[in-house]
DNA sequence: ATATTGTTTTCCAATATGGGAAACAGATCG
DNA sequence: CGATCTGTTTCCCATATTGGAAAACAATAT
């Protein structure tokens, strides 16, 4: 089991963490899966439950919708969020494409919100997490850090591949960041997942710092160009960094 | 504060609805709000911190991303909600109202998504509970449960008033639901909030029982006639049950 | 009917752990 | 420079948490 302090709630908050693993699972396939005695497990799940973190169909434990209540208190805890959604769907509207906005947050990012002329694929990245180094927002973002962090980055976490197409060396990272920063925009090879083409520029804050990112993603075939792409979001990314500013003075 | 066993994990779950409550909160804040002593309360948000449920923004403790994460699965954990929300964003664009999808989960109806044609005020309900009796989406769903249940649910929570519109008394609520059963339909007559109305039909599963509702909502003033609202969600609703049936089979 | 197997739930004792007062450490401020 | 805010850490005792084991429950099979 664990190695450091396992305190009471780390394992009410695993237990949580194991069932959105499972997609759903029963008391016993929870205990399989965390390596926690179903008795202990039918207490946390007790309290869960009771607290609506937790709910059950039948003898399969979900995600309760406390969660969801909670979750999108968290993805609007910033107002300023409200601003680049607007200008997202603008964006997205104009030149027809999914225009997707990340933070980054504890060295992952988050997609917040994915604009999109049809609703169908809409939002399945919405909540997902990226690695840094492998997606078009994370490198966008890691561009904007000082080496120094980057390398403390690389340093905690390596550089996982996820396609053949993932940068896995840390020299070639720095490459790539310095290129990003040369011509203005990230791209996302298909590096992360294959099929799965971005396109991302960073959105800085008034004082300098990493606000979010946004990006252009889609099949690669149906991109053009990705200076046109970038040509786009460019745009629509100095209306946001000015009307931050605006929303910075009152 | 606290009556009942105090288990630690209670405790956890309890700080980060205090953050909610306070939209983000230092230290100190979170404990007047709850009476938890700094120093425990300290503890639980290093935890809490670690599992990346809570950051920290200089000394304001907000919501972590991960709770949106794990909300976004929570939200998706039916598969079929998919159908409902391609049918309702038709709806939506058809008629150029404000369609809303909501579900019961534990005595209280917690609006699932929401589409609209202008996206600037686009779900600032989603996530929102409501109570079952003040709210069109609740009704709807109080309509087809026996008898007894409402009855149940009433004396377990009363019915508590949130504008003068509100029904608060027992009998009331039962001719009520009376109406909506005969007409077909709940209203929401500015019951819940002070200039919404809202016209909802619940959607049965295949087996008969209430897999959640529809509703069209917004300012009396722009809304046409009740009948006229409820005939265009009719079909839809006609139109999801089809559906529903036909996912039932394969 | 009665085993068989797989659950979940309850019980309880031992002990690890969390609670919270108080001491400590930085800030910020008059 | 003390005073007064914050947040952080320490530490000890009471007790809440654990998890084995057994009991209840369910679903098949014999």
């Amino acid at each position: 089991m664990g190695n450091r302090s396992r305190t009471t709630s780390k394992t009410s908050l695993l237990t949580i963490e194991a069932i959105r693993d499972l997609e759903g699972a029963t008391l016993s396939e929870i205990s399989d899966h965390t390596g926690i005695p179903v008795s202990t497990l039918h207490t946390h799940l007790r309290t869960l439950r009771e607290m609506e973190y937790v709910v059950r169909e039948g003898d399969v434990y979900q995600l309760g919708m406390k969660l969801f209540h909670l979750g999108e208190q968290a993805r609007w805890r910033d107002e300023r969020y409200q601003i680049v959604k607007e200008r997202a769907w603008n964006l997205s509207n104009r030149v027809g494409e999914e225009v997707s906005f990340a933070i980054k947050e504890n060295d992952r990012m988050v997609i917040l919100f994915d604009e999109t002329t049809t609703p169908s694929d809409e939002g399945f990245q919405v909540g997902r997490y990226f690695d840094l180094h492998s997606s078009a927002c994370g490198k966008a973002t890691l561009a904007e850090l000082p080496e120094s962090r980057v390398d403390g980055f690389v340093d905690r976490y390596g550089l996982p591949a996820h396609t053949d197409n993932t940068i896995t060396d840390r020299d070639a990272l720095h490459e790539e960041l310095e290129t990003i920063r040369k011509r203005g925009y990230a791209v996302n090879a298909q590096e992360e997942l294959e099929g799965l083409r971005a396109v991302a520029i960073a959105i800085e804050e008034p004082d300098g710092s990493v606000f979010g990112t946004l990006d252009i993603s889609g099949p690669p075939y149906r991109l053009p160009e990705d200076e046109v792409v970038a040509e786009r979001l460019r745009s629509t990314v100095a209306d946001v960094e000015a009307a931050l500013e605006d929303y910075e003075q009152g």
